[in-house]
DNA sequence: GCTCCCCCTTGATCCAAATCAATTAGGACT
DNA sequence: AGTCCTAATTGATTTGGATCAAGGGGGAGC
Protein backbone atom coordinates (compact mmCIF):
# COMPACT_ATOMS: atom_id res chain seq x y z
CA UNK A 1 0.00 0.00 0.00
CA UNK A 2 1.27 3.17 -1.61
CA UNK A 3 2.23 6.65 1.07
CA UNK A 4 -0.62 8.28 -1.01
CA UNK A 5 -3.64 5.53 -0.72
CA UNK A 6 -2.86 5.57 2.97
CA UNK A 7 -3.63 9.75 2.98
CA UNK A 8 -5.39 10.20 0.89
CA UNK A 9 -8.22 8.12 3.22
CA UNK A 10 -8.45 10.61 6.15
CA UNK A 11 -10.67 12.92 7.06
CA UNK A 12 -8.11 15.83 6.81
CA UNK A 13 -7.34 15.47 3.00
CA UNK A 14 -11.02 15.37 1.74
CA UNK A 15 -11.68 17.56 -1.43
CA UNK A 16 -7.84 17.47 -2.21
CA UNK A 17 -7.12 16.69 -5.54
CA UNK A 18 -5.44 13.37 -6.18
CA UNK A 19 -2.38 15.08 -8.00
CA UNK A 20 -1.56 17.05 -4.75
CA UNK A 21 -1.97 14.02 -2.70
CA UNK A 22 0.85 12.37 -4.74
CA UNK A 23 2.92 15.24 -4.66
CA UNK A 24 2.32 15.34 -1.03
CA UNK A 25 3.36 11.78 -0.59
CA UNK A 26 6.59 12.48 -2.10
CA UNK A 27 7.53 14.63 0.56
CA UNK A 28 6.58 12.08 3.55
CA UNK A 29 8.39 9.88 5.18
CA UNK A 30 7.19 6.18 6.71
CA UNK A 31 8.60 4.84 9.67
CA UNK A 32 8.43 1.78 12.06
CA UNK A 33 8.96 1.97 16.08
CA UNK A 34 8.88 -1.12 17.85
CA UNK A 35 6.66 -1.20 20.77
CA UNK A 36 7.12 1.21 23.83
CA UNK A 37 9.45 3.15 21.81
CA UNK A 38 9.36 7.34 22.05
CA UNK A 39 8.52 8.93 18.55
CA UNK A 40 9.43 12.61 19.95
CA UNK A 41 8.77 14.36 23.91
CA UNK A 42 7.20 17.23 24.93
CA UNK A 43 9.26 20.39 23.96
CA UNK A 44 10.90 19.30 20.88
CA UNK A 45 10.23 20.59 17.78
CA UNK A 46 7.47 20.03 15.72
CA UNK A 47 8.55 19.24 12.40
CA UNK A 48 5.84 17.12 11.33
CA UNK A 49 2.32 15.32 12.40
CA UNK A 50 1.35 11.98 11.90
CA UNK A 51 -0.46 9.91 10.46
CA UNK A 52 -0.93 6.16 11.37
CA UNK A 53 -1.02 3.02 9.15
CA UNK A 54 -0.91 0.19 11.99
CA UNK A 55 -0.68 -0.04 15.24
CA UNK A 56 -0.98 2.71 18.75
CA UNK A 57 -0.02 5.52 20.05
CA UNK A 58 -0.10 7.32 23.27
CA UNK A 59 -0.16 10.78 24.07
CA UNK A 60 0.71 11.91 27.52
CA UNK A 61 2.56 14.30 29.90
CA UNK A 62 4.31 13.20 32.80
CA UNK A 63 4.59 15.07 36.03
CA UNK A 64 7.82 15.14 38.25
CA UNK A 65 6.64 12.36 40.71
CA UNK A 66 6.45 10.61 37.17
CA UNK A 67 2.43 10.49 37.17
CA UNK A 68 1.50 9.84 33.38
CA UNK A 69 -1.43 12.09 32.19
CA UNK A 70 -2.93 10.03 28.94
CA UNK A 71 -4.22 13.03 26.84
CA UNK A 72 -5.28 10.84 23.75
CA UNK A 73 -4.55 7.28 22.43
CA UNK A 74 -4.45 6.45 18.47
CA UNK A 75 -4.93 4.25 16.33
CA UNK A 76 -5.06 3.02 12.53
CA UNK A 77 -6.37 5.84 10.06
CA UNK A 78 -6.32 8.87 12.73
CA UNK A 79 -3.54 11.98 12.38
CA UNK A 80 -1.91 12.98 15.35
CA UNK A 81 0.12 16.23 16.65
CA UNK A 82 -1.62 18.93 14.04
CA UNK A 83 -1.84 21.72 16.01
CA UNK A 84 2.06 20.95 17.68
CA UNK A 85 3.30 22.21 13.86
CA UNK A 86 1.36 25.97 14.11
CA UNK A 87 1.54 26.88 17.62
CA UNK A 88 3.91 29.63 18.00
CA UNK A 89 6.59 27.84 19.57
CA UNK A 90 6.43 25.09 17.33
CA UNK A 91 7.40 22.48 20.11
CA UNK A 92 5.25 18.96 21.01
CA UNK A 93 3.52 19.57 24.02
CA UNK A 94 3.33 16.18 24.77
CA UNK A 95 4.90 12.81 24.91
CA UNK A 96 4.24 10.37 22.67
CA UNK A 97 5.14 6.64 22.81
CA UNK A 98 4.57 3.40 20.66
CA UNK A 99 2.19 0.86 22.84
CA UNK A 100 2.71 -1.55 20.19
CA UNK A 101 4.50 -1.86 17.08
CA UNK A 102 3.57 0.81 15.24
CA UNK A 103 3.61 2.55 11.43
CA UNK A 104 3.22 5.67 10.39
CA UNK A 105 3.81 8.54 7.45
CA UNK A 106 5.08 11.63 8.95
CA UNK A 107 3.77 15.19 6.89
CA UNK A 108 6.70 17.32 7.29
CA UNK A 109 5.53 21.03 8.59
CA UNK A 110 7.31 22.56 5.58
CA UNK A 111 4.95 20.89 3.18
CA UNK A 112 2.06 21.81 5.20
CA UNK A 113 2.66 25.41 5.61
CA UNK A 114 3.30 25.88 1.57
CA UNK A 115 -0.02 24.01 0.72
CA UNK A 116 -2.16 26.40 3.00
CA UNK A 117 -0.86 29.15 1.42
CA UNK A 118 -1.80 28.15 -2.08
CA UNK A 119 -4.88 26.45 -1.63
CA UNK A 120 -7.30 27.58 1.03
CA UNK A 121 -9.42 24.29 0.84
CA UNK A 122 -6.77 23.14 2.32
CA UNK A 123 -6.40 25.45 4.99
CA UNK A 124 -10.30 25.35 6.12
CA UNK A 125 -9.66 21.58 6.55
CA UNK A 126 -6.41 21.85 8.70
CA UNK A 127 -8.84 24.16 10.70
CA UNK A 128 -12.01 22.04 11.29
CA UNK A 129 -9.75 18.92 11.75
CA UNK A 130 -7.96 20.72 14.48
CA UNK A 131 -11.53 21.97 15.88
CA UNK A 132 -12.52 18.80 15.99
CA UNK A 133 -9.49 17.43 18.03
CA UNK A 134 -10.35 20.44 20.41
CA UNK A 135 -13.93 19.41 20.92
CA UNK A 136 -13.01 15.67 21.71
CA UNK A 137 -10.26 17.52 24.46
CA UNK A 138 -13.45 19.62 26.22
CA UNK A 139 -15.51 16.41 25.90
CA UNK A 140 -12.38 14.68 27.87
CA UNK A 141 -12.44 17.70 30.59
CA UNK A 142 -15.79 16.87 31.09
CA UNK A 143 -16.01 13.64 31.95
CA UNK A 144 -12.89 13.31 33.82
CA UNK A 145 -14.79 16.09 35.71
CA UNK A 146 -18.05 15.23 36.39
CA UNK A 147 -18.49 11.44 35.89
CA UNK A 148 -17.34 8.76 37.94
CA UNK A 149 -15.27 5.88 37.15
CA UNK A 150 -17.94 3.03 35.73
CA UNK A 151 -19.50 6.24 33.69
CA UNK A 152 -15.92 6.97 31.87
CA UNK A 153 -16.16 3.53 31.28
CA UNK A 154 -19.62 3.03 29.89
CA UNK A 155 -18.88 6.23 27.42
CA UNK A 156 -15.25 4.41 26.27
CA UNK A 157 -16.93 1.24 25.65
CA UNK A 158 -19.57 3.05 23.63
CA UNK A 159 -16.80 4.53 21.54
CA UNK A 160 -15.18 1.36 20.45
CA UNK A 161 -18.58 -0.57 20.35
CA UNK A 162 -19.53 -1.68 16.47
CA UNK A 163 -23.13 -2.64 15.70
CA UNK A 164 -24.17 -6.30 15.89
CA UNK A 165 -26.50 -7.45 12.89
CA UNK A 166 -30.09 -9.25 14.39
CA UNK A 167 -30.88 -7.69 17.71
CA UNK A 168 -31.73 -4.05 18.27
CA UNK A 169 -29.37 -1.93 20.76
CA UNK A 170 -27.33 -5.01 21.84
CA UNK A 171 -23.46 -4.43 20.85
CA UNK A 172 -20.02 -5.96 20.80
CA UNK A 173 -17.22 -4.13 21.75
CA UNK A 174 -13.44 -5.68 21.54
CA UNK A 175 -10.83 -3.58 23.49
CA UNK A 176 -8.61 -2.50 21.55
CA UNK A 177 -5.57 -2.34 23.72
CA UNK A 178 -4.65 -3.31 27.42
CA UNK A 179 -6.66 -2.70 30.12
CA UNK A 180 -3.86 -0.77 31.97
CA UNK A 181 -3.66 1.24 29.59
CA UNK A 182 -7.16 1.99 28.99
CA UNK A 183 -7.13 2.77 32.62
CA UNK A 184 -4.94 5.32 32.49
CA UNK A 185 -6.68 7.03 29.33
CA UNK A 186 -9.75 6.93 31.79
CA UNK A 187 -7.82 8.44 34.16
CA UNK A 188 -8.25 5.50 36.66
CA UNK A 189 -5.90 3.12 38.00
CA UNK A 190 -5.98 -0.99 37.00
CA UNK A 191 -7.84 -1.93 40.15
CA UNK A 192 -10.36 0.71 40.00
CA UNK A 193 -10.73 -0.59 36.30
CA UNK A 194 -11.85 -4.01 37.44
CA UNK A 195 -14.61 -2.75 39.82
CA UNK A 196 -15.77 -0.16 37.33
CA UNK A 197 -16.78 -3.29 34.81
CA UNK A 198 -18.20 -5.20 37.79
CA UNK A 199 -20.67 -2.25 38.39
CA UNK A 200 -21.97 -2.14 35.03
CA UNK A 201 -23.03 -5.41 35.28
CA UNK A 202 -26.60 -4.12 36.62
CA UNK A 203 -26.82 -1.86 33.34
CA UNK A 204 -26.18 -4.75 31.23
CA UNK A 205 -22.68 -5.52 30.57
CA UNK A 206 -21.28 -8.97 30.18
CA UNK A 207 -17.28 -8.96 29.79
CA UNK A 208 -15.06 -11.98 29.47
CA UNK A 209 -11.55 -11.39 28.61
CA UNK A 210 -10.81 -8.76 26.41
CA UNK A 211 -14.45 -8.68 24.32
CA UNK A 212 -17.56 -7.17 26.02
CA UNK A 213 -20.96 -7.15 25.58
CA UNK A 214 -23.45 -4.26 25.59
CA UNK A 215 -26.99 -5.86 26.21
CA UNK A 216 -29.07 -2.26 25.70
CA UNK A 217 -26.69 0.38 24.71
CA UNK A 218 -29.55 2.97 25.27
CA UNK A 219 -29.76 2.15 28.47
CA UNK A 220 -25.68 2.41 29.21
CA UNK A 221 -26.00 5.61 27.06
CA UNK A 222 -28.13 6.61 29.98
CA UNK A 223 -26.44 5.47 33.18
CA UNK A 224 -23.04 7.51 31.07
CA UNK A 225 -24.86 10.25 30.49
CA UNK A 226 -23.58 10.33 26.35
CA UNK A 227 -25.41 12.90 24.17
CA UNK A 228 -25.39 10.22 20.88
CA UNK A 229 -24.71 13.75 19.41
CA UNK A 230 -21.25 13.55 21.12
CA UNK A 231 -20.39 9.68 19.74
CA UNK A 232 -21.94 9.13 16.63
CA UNK A 233 -21.78 4.86 16.85
CA UNK B 1 -12.90 53.35 21.41
CA UNK B 2 -13.85 51.55 18.34
CA UNK B 3 -14.46 47.97 17.74
CA UNK B 4 -10.90 48.35 15.35
CA UNK B 5 -9.23 49.54 17.83
CA UNK B 6 -10.01 46.47 20.41
CA UNK B 7 -9.49 43.67 17.56
CA UNK B 8 -6.22 45.15 16.22
CA UNK B 9 -4.54 44.73 19.70
CA UNK B 10 -5.41 40.77 19.76
CA UNK B 11 -3.23 38.15 19.42
CA UNK B 12 -5.50 36.79 16.43
CA UNK B 13 -5.10 39.92 14.46
CA UNK B 14 -1.35 40.56 14.47
CA UNK B 15 -0.05 41.23 11.02
CA UNK B 16 -2.97 42.18 9.08
CA UNK B 17 -3.02 45.32 8.02
CA UNK B 18 -4.74 48.24 9.32
CA UNK B 19 -7.37 48.84 6.52
CA UNK B 20 -8.32 44.96 6.62
CA UNK B 21 -9.28 45.86 10.12
CA UNK B 22 -10.96 48.58 9.23
CA UNK B 23 -13.34 46.47 6.80
CA UNK B 24 -13.23 43.68 9.19
CA UNK B 25 -14.83 45.80 12.03
CA UNK B 26 -17.48 47.41 9.76
CA UNK B 27 -18.94 43.25 9.43
CA UNK B 28 -18.53 42.97 13.35
CA UNK B 29 -21.17 43.98 15.85
CA UNK B 30 -20.57 44.68 19.53
CA UNK B 31 -23.12 43.16 22.04
CA UNK B 32 -23.42 43.79 26.11
CA UNK B 33 -25.31 41.24 28.30
CA UNK B 34 -25.96 41.41 31.70
CA UNK B 35 -24.41 39.48 34.36
CA UNK B 36 -26.11 36.08 34.55
CA UNK B 37 -26.99 36.16 30.80
CA UNK B 38 -26.30 33.21 28.27
CA UNK B 39 -24.83 33.98 25.35
CA UNK B 40 -24.79 30.73 23.57
CA UNK B 41 -25.79 27.17 24.57
CA UNK B 42 -23.93 24.29 23.40
CA UNK B 43 -25.47 23.08 20.02
CA UNK B 44 -26.17 26.50 19.00
CA UNK B 45 -24.88 27.22 15.32
CA UNK B 46 -21.80 28.88 15.32
CA UNK B 47 -21.94 31.52 13.52
CA UNK B 48 -19.50 33.77 15.04
CA UNK B 49 -16.45 33.88 17.53
CA UNK B 50 -15.95 36.71 19.90
CA UNK B 51 -13.37 39.05 21.58
CA UNK B 52 -14.27 40.60 25.08
CA UNK B 53 -13.55 44.32 25.42
CA UNK B 54 -14.87 44.20 29.34
CA UNK B 55 -15.97 41.74 31.57
CA UNK B 56 -15.94 38.06 31.97
CA UNK B 57 -17.41 34.86 30.25
CA UNK B 58 -17.71 31.41 31.76
CA UNK B 59 -17.56 28.60 28.94
CA UNK B 60 -18.90 25.64 30.43
CA UNK B 61 -20.73 22.01 29.55
CA UNK B 62 -23.45 20.45 32.20
CA UNK B 63 -24.49 17.20 32.84
CA UNK B 64 -27.73 15.62 33.27
CA UNK B 65 -27.12 15.90 36.46
CA UNK B 66 -27.03 20.18 36.44
CA UNK B 67 -23.46 19.42 37.46
CA UNK B 68 -21.34 22.21 35.73
CA UNK B 69 -17.82 21.40 34.13
CA UNK B 70 -15.83 24.93 33.58
CA UNK B 71 -13.95 24.54 30.66
CA UNK B 72 -12.53 28.13 30.77
CA UNK B 73 -12.97 31.58 31.82
CA UNK B 74 -12.24 34.50 29.54
CA UNK B 75 -11.12 38.14 30.32
CA UNK B 76 -10.61 41.33 28.58
CA UNK B 77 -8.84 40.90 25.56
CA UNK B 78 -9.08 37.59 25.24
CA UNK B 79 -11.11 35.70 22.11
CA UNK B 80 -13.16 32.73 22.21
CA UNK B 81 -15.05 29.90 20.32
CA UNK B 82 -12.66 30.51 17.53
CA UNK B 83 -12.59 26.40 16.76
CA UNK B 84 -16.51 26.02 17.05
CA UNK B 85 -16.49 27.88 13.84
CA UNK B 86 -14.38 25.65 12.12
CA UNK B 87 -16.00 22.73 13.32
CA UNK B 88 -17.67 20.59 10.49
CA UNK B 89 -21.01 20.78 12.58
CA UNK B 90 -20.68 24.00 13.24
CA UNK B 91 -22.49 24.07 16.25
CA UNK B 92 -20.85 25.47 19.86
CA UNK B 93 -19.70 22.46 21.95
CA UNK B 94 -20.05 24.35 24.99
CA UNK B 95 -22.85 26.96 27.05
CA UNK B 96 -21.22 29.98 27.71
CA UNK B 97 -22.21 32.95 29.98
CA UNK B 98 -21.67 36.20 31.60
CA UNK B 99 -20.21 35.57 34.82
CA UNK B 100 -20.19 39.66 35.20
CA UNK B 101 -21.82 42.48 32.68
CA UNK B 102 -19.84 42.16 29.84
CA UNK B 103 -18.99 43.90 26.50
CA UNK B 104 -17.82 41.93 23.70
CA UNK B 105 -17.37 42.06 19.75
CA UNK B 106 -18.82 39.20 17.20
CA UNK B 107 -17.02 38.30 14.60
CA UNK B 108 -19.21 36.39 11.78
CA UNK B 109 -17.77 33.44 10.66
CA UNK B 110 -18.32 34.53 7.08
CA UNK B 111 -15.97 36.82 7.24
CA UNK B 112 -13.20 34.64 8.38
CA UNK B 113 -14.20 31.78 5.89
CA UNK B 114 -13.54 34.66 2.93
CA UNK B 115 -10.40 36.38 4.90
CA UNK B 116 -9.06 33.19 4.72
CA UNK B 117 -9.58 32.20 1.55
CA UNK B 118 -7.98 35.09 0.28
CA UNK B 119 -5.22 35.91 3.29
CA UNK B 120 -3.17 32.85 3.78
CA UNK B 121 -1.53 34.51 6.55
CA UNK B 122 -4.43 35.08 7.94
CA UNK B 123 -4.82 31.65 7.99
CA UNK B 124 -2.21 31.16 9.63
CA UNK B 125 -2.84 33.16 12.48
CA UNK B 126 -5.88 31.37 12.85
CA UNK B 127 -4.32 27.82 12.98
CA UNK B 128 -2.10 28.91 15.67
CA UNK B 129 -4.19 30.86 17.99
CA UNK B 130 -6.70 27.79 17.65
CA UNK B 131 -3.34 25.18 18.43
CA UNK B 132 -2.82 27.35 21.40
CA UNK B 133 -6.08 27.56 22.69
CA UNK B 134 -5.21 23.56 22.47
CA UNK B 135 -2.31 23.49 24.34
CA UNK B 136 -4.15 25.07 27.57
CA UNK B 137 -6.77 22.71 27.00
CA UNK B 138 -3.83 19.70 27.48
CA UNK B 139 -2.65 21.75 30.52
CA UNK B 140 -5.94 21.87 32.07
CA UNK B 141 -6.69 18.11 31.49
CA UNK B 142 -2.85 17.16 33.02
CA UNK B 143 -3.64 19.68 36.03
CA UNK B 144 -7.22 17.97 36.71
CA UNK B 145 -6.46 14.34 36.53
CA UNK B 146 -2.34 14.53 38.03
CA UNK B 147 -2.53 17.53 41.10
CA UNK B 148 -4.31 18.22 44.29
CA UNK B 149 -6.31 21.07 44.73
CA UNK B 150 -3.40 22.83 46.59
CA UNK B 151 -1.76 22.42 43.56
CA UNK B 152 -3.90 23.45 40.96
CA UNK B 153 -5.05 26.45 43.31
CA UNK B 154 -1.26 27.59 43.00
CA UNK B 155 -1.18 26.84 39.29
CA UNK B 156 -4.02 29.44 39.15
CA UNK B 157 -2.61 31.77 41.40
CA UNK B 158 0.88 31.81 39.69
CA UNK B 159 -1.06 32.28 35.91
CA UNK B 160 -2.63 35.35 37.39
CA UNK B 161 -0.14 37.23 39.46
CA UNK B 162 1.73 40.12 38.01
CA UNK B 163 5.58 41.19 39.27
CA UNK B 164 5.79 43.77 42.58
CA UNK B 165 7.98 46.17 42.75
CA UNK B 166 11.46 45.50 44.45
CA UNK B 167 11.90 42.31 46.10
CA UNK B 168 12.76 39.80 44.52
CA UNK B 169 9.96 36.50 43.72
CA UNK B 170 7.70 38.26 45.59
CA UNK B 171 4.33 38.61 43.64
CA UNK B 172 0.42 40.03 44.57
CA UNK B 173 -2.67 38.47 43.13
CA UNK B 174 -5.76 40.39 42.95
CA UNK B 175 -8.65 37.04 42.32
CA UNK B 176 -10.60 37.94 38.85
CA UNK B 177 -13.51 36.78 39.91
CA UNK B 178 -15.39 34.94 42.80
CA UNK B 179 -13.78 32.56 44.80
CA UNK B 180 -16.79 29.81 43.91
CA UNK B 181 -16.47 30.79 40.18
CA UNK B 182 -12.35 29.99 40.71
CA UNK B 183 -13.43 26.59 42.65
CA UNK B 184 -15.56 25.15 39.59
CA UNK B 185 -13.21 26.36 37.09
CA UNK B 186 -10.57 24.32 39.21
CA UNK B 187 -12.77 21.57 39.39
CA UNK B 188 -13.00 21.55 43.37
CA UNK B 189 -15.69 22.72 45.62
CA UNK B 190 -15.80 26.69 47.78
CA UNK B 191 -15.38 24.13 50.73
CA UNK B 192 -12.04 22.72 49.10
CA UNK B 193 -10.87 25.83 47.73
CA UNK B 194 -10.78 27.89 51.55
CA UNK B 195 -8.84 24.56 52.97
CA UNK B 196 -6.57 24.64 49.82
CA UNK B 197 -5.62 27.97 50.30
CA UNK B 198 -4.57 26.99 54.20
CA UNK B 199 -2.37 24.53 52.73
CA UNK B 200 -0.83 26.84 50.93
CA UNK B 201 0.40 28.86 53.68
CA UNK B 202 3.64 26.74 54.43
CA UNK B 203 4.56 27.31 50.78
CA UNK B 204 4.85 31.40 51.33
CA UNK B 205 1.09 32.31 50.28
CA UNK B 206 -0.53 35.17 52.80
CA UNK B 207 -3.92 36.02 51.60
CA UNK B 208 -7.00 38.14 53.16
CA UNK B 209 -9.66 38.95 50.81
CA UNK B 210 -9.41 39.07 47.58
CA UNK B 211 -5.92 39.39 47.18
CA UNK B 212 -3.09 37.37 47.74
CA UNK B 213 0.94 37.27 48.12
CA UNK B 214 2.65 35.24 47.08
CA UNK B 215 6.20 35.58 49.18
CA UNK B 216 8.47 33.06 46.85
CA UNK B 217 6.97 32.53 43.43
CA UNK B 218 9.72 29.99 42.75
CA UNK B 219 8.76 27.48 45.65
CA UNK B 220 5.37 27.38 45.16
CA UNK B 221 6.20 26.74 41.30
CA UNK B 222 7.97 23.62 42.64
CA UNK B 223 5.44 22.38 45.51
CA UNK B 224 2.89 23.09 42.40
CA UNK B 225 5.04 21.12 39.74
CA UNK B 226 4.64 23.88 37.37
CA UNK B 227 7.35 24.00 34.56
CA UNK B 228 7.68 27.97 33.72
CA UNK B 229 8.32 26.85 29.65
CA UNK B 230 4.23 26.44 30.05
CA UNK B 231 3.32 29.83 32.17
CA UNK B 232 5.65 32.87 31.19
CA UNK B 233 4.69 34.81 33.99
C1' DG C 1 2.35 -30.09 28.13
C1' DC C 2 4.92 -27.21 31.35
C1' DT C 3 6.96 -22.99 33.06
C1' DC C 4 7.50 -18.30 33.60
C1' DC C 5 6.10 -13.77 33.45
C1' DC C 6 3.02 -10.23 33.15
C1' DC C 7 -1.56 -8.74 33.37
C1' DC C 8 -5.59 -8.87 35.66
C1' DT C 9 -8.70 -9.57 39.50
C1' DT C 10 -10.17 -9.55 44.32
C1' DG C 11 -9.81 -8.13 49.16
C1' DA C 12 -8.55 -4.82 53.03
C1' DT C 13 -7.36 -0.42 54.33
C1' DC C 14 -6.49 4.47 53.73
C1' DC C 15 -6.98 9.20 52.20
C1' DA C 16 -8.29 13.54 49.63
C1' DA C 17 -12.06 15.73 48.62
C1' DA C 18 -17.25 15.80 48.71
C1' DT C 19 -21.07 16.39 51.36
C1' DC C 20 -23.73 17.92 55.19
C1' DA C 21 -24.34 21.44 58.61
C1' DA C 22 -23.73 25.67 60.93
C1' DT C 23 -21.60 30.24 61.43
C1' DT C 24 -19.49 34.38 60.00
C1' DA C 25 -18.04 38.02 56.85
C1' DG C 26 -19.02 41.39 53.00
C1' DG C 27 -21.61 44.14 50.01
C1' DA C 28 -25.65 46.44 48.17
C1' DC C 29 -29.56 48.73 49.45
C1' DT C 30 -32.60 51.58 52.02
C1' DA D 1 -25.93 52.74 60.69
C1' DG D 2 -28.90 48.81 60.06
C1' DT D 3 -31.07 45.12 57.14
C1' DC D 4 -30.75 41.47 53.80
C1' DC D 5 -28.74 38.37 51.05
C1' DT D 6 -25.15 35.95 49.14
C1' DA D 7 -20.38 34.43 49.46
C1' DA D 8 -16.93 32.48 52.29
C1' DT D 9 -15.13 29.98 56.19
C1' DT D 10 -14.96 26.26 59.56
C1' DG D 11 -16.21 21.75 61.55
C1' DA D 12 -17.99 16.80 61.34
C1' DT D 13 -18.88 13.02 58.58
C1' DT D 14 -19.04 10.27 54.38
C1' DT D 15 -17.32 8.29 50.21
C1' DG D 16 -15.14 7.17 45.66
C1' DG D 17 -11.20 5.85 44.29
C1' DA D 18 -6.15 5.05 45.54
C1' DT D 19 -3.02 2.30 47.72
C1' DC D 20 -1.29 -1.85 49.73
C1' DA D 21 -1.29 -6.78 49.51
C1' DA D 22 -2.17 -11.28 47.85
C1' DG D 23 -3.73 -14.56 44.75
C1' DG D 24 -5.29 -16.31 39.83
C1' DG D 25 -5.02 -16.77 34.65
C1' DG D 26 -3.55 -16.71 30.04
C1' DG D 27 -0.29 -16.47 26.44
C1' DA D 28 4.61 -16.92 24.64
C1' DG D 29 8.47 -19.66 24.68
C1' DC D 30 10.65 -23.96 25.58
Amino acid sequence: MTIAHTIQKIALFQGIDPKTIEKMAAHCHQKTFAKGKELFAAGDQADAFFVIIEGWVKLFRISKEGEEAVIHVFGPGESFAEAAVFNERRMYPVNAQAVEKVTLIGIPRSFLIHKIEEDSQFALNMLASIASRQHYLVQQLEQISTRTAPQRMGAFLLQFCKKQTGKDGIMSVELPYDKSLISTRLNIKPETFSRALGKLEPHGIEHKGHSIIINDMYKLADFCDISFKDTPC
